[in-house]
DNA sequence: CGCGCTCCCTGGCCGC
DNA sequence: TGCGGCCAGGGAGCGC
């Protein structure tokens, strides 16, 4: 489902219902999501206060009073849905349900069971296997096109798998890479090294304001994304080629085309991007 | 080491 | 309506 607008969409939903507020029943409803959850997974949760929500990449983080952290990634298809009071009885792809203190009950829905989550030690968060090798934040002042550009140097890979790759620029999926690099009309299909340079500099203003457009529409909702309030994303309409396989280009009318690339469909218009 | 492919799942949709 | 095939926003892990 998710991409860096939509985890940032769902964060944000999430912190009103969570923030400063105890966890008073935790229920986990299976062992495992596409990991294992972490032994006593609910019980270690259950009577924590969530002290700040925030967001790296894809995940969602959770810092709790106990020195731990609550880790999130919601994969394809995970999603939250806030409800007031109690749940209604639970479906089958509802895996993860927590009450508050303050009235609400978090639910996490996952039905590809893709996502996963995890307790961590905050003071070692980072050294997460999965978070250890993460590249800059493409919102942060640390990603800019120098940065970008000599991530890109002597690689070999398409531009378009470069920038799926989450230790190069994190947060990135299919849409808005797709999307990034249309804006910038680059080929998906160039060498990443080749895009080293100049593109890279063109690219990183283009990612900052494709991503910052999108959370602004509160991300995108294909099938399955809705915001933790229950609303949808609407980005999805501001689309320029994703999806839009033998529509025409905004810019110039030819047909938008499709190919796969490393498993994963890219769209781009073959005139534009070069 | 760096790359592409397969696979982990379920469900929606399309064509027959 | 039923069924098979294909597709899906991620990304770890493996083989080349």
């Amino acid at each position: 489902m998710p991409e860096l607008p939509e985890v940032e969409t769902v964060c944000r939903g999430l912190e009103g219902p969570l923030v400063g507020q105890q966890l008073t029943k935790v229920t986990q409803r299976r062992d495992k999501l596409r990991w294992p959850l972490p032994d006593n997974f609910a019980q270690r949760l259950q009577g924590r206060t969530i002290q700040r929500l925030y967001r790296r990449a894809k995940y969602i983080l959770a810092d709790l009073d106990d020195g731990w952290v609550w880790m999130t990634h919601l994969g394809m298809s995970g999603r939250m849905f806030i409800h007031d009071g109690l749940a209604p009885d639970p479906g089958k792809h509802d895996h993860v349900l927590l009450e508050t203190d303050g009235g609400h009950t978090v639910v996490y829905q996952d039905h590809r069971r893709f996502g996963m989550m995890d307790l961590v030690p905050a003071d070692a968060l980072y050294k997460h296997r999965l978070l250890q090798d993460l590249g800059p934040e493409p919102l942060g002042n640390e990603f800019n096109g120098v940065v970008l550009s000599d991530a890109l140097q002597g690689r070999r890979t398409p531009i378009k798998s470069a920038l799926l790759d989450q230790k190069i620029v994190a947060g990135l999926g299919n849409i808005y890479v797709c999307e990034a690099l249309f804006h910038t009309g680059i080929s998906p299909r160039r060498l990443a090294a080749s895009v080293a340079g100049k593109r890279a500099e063109r690219l990183v203003p283009a990612i900052r304001d494709v991503l910052t457009k999108a959370i602004a529409k509160g991300g995108s909702t294909l099938r399955d994304y809705v915001q933790a309030s229950g609303e949808l994303g609407y980005f999805q309409h501001e689309f320029t080629v994703y999806g839009r396989e033998g529509e025409p280009c905004i810019r110039c009318g030819q047909p938008i085309k499709r190919l796969v690339q490393a498993g994963r469909s890219t769209f781009f218009c073959a005139k534009c991007q070069r």
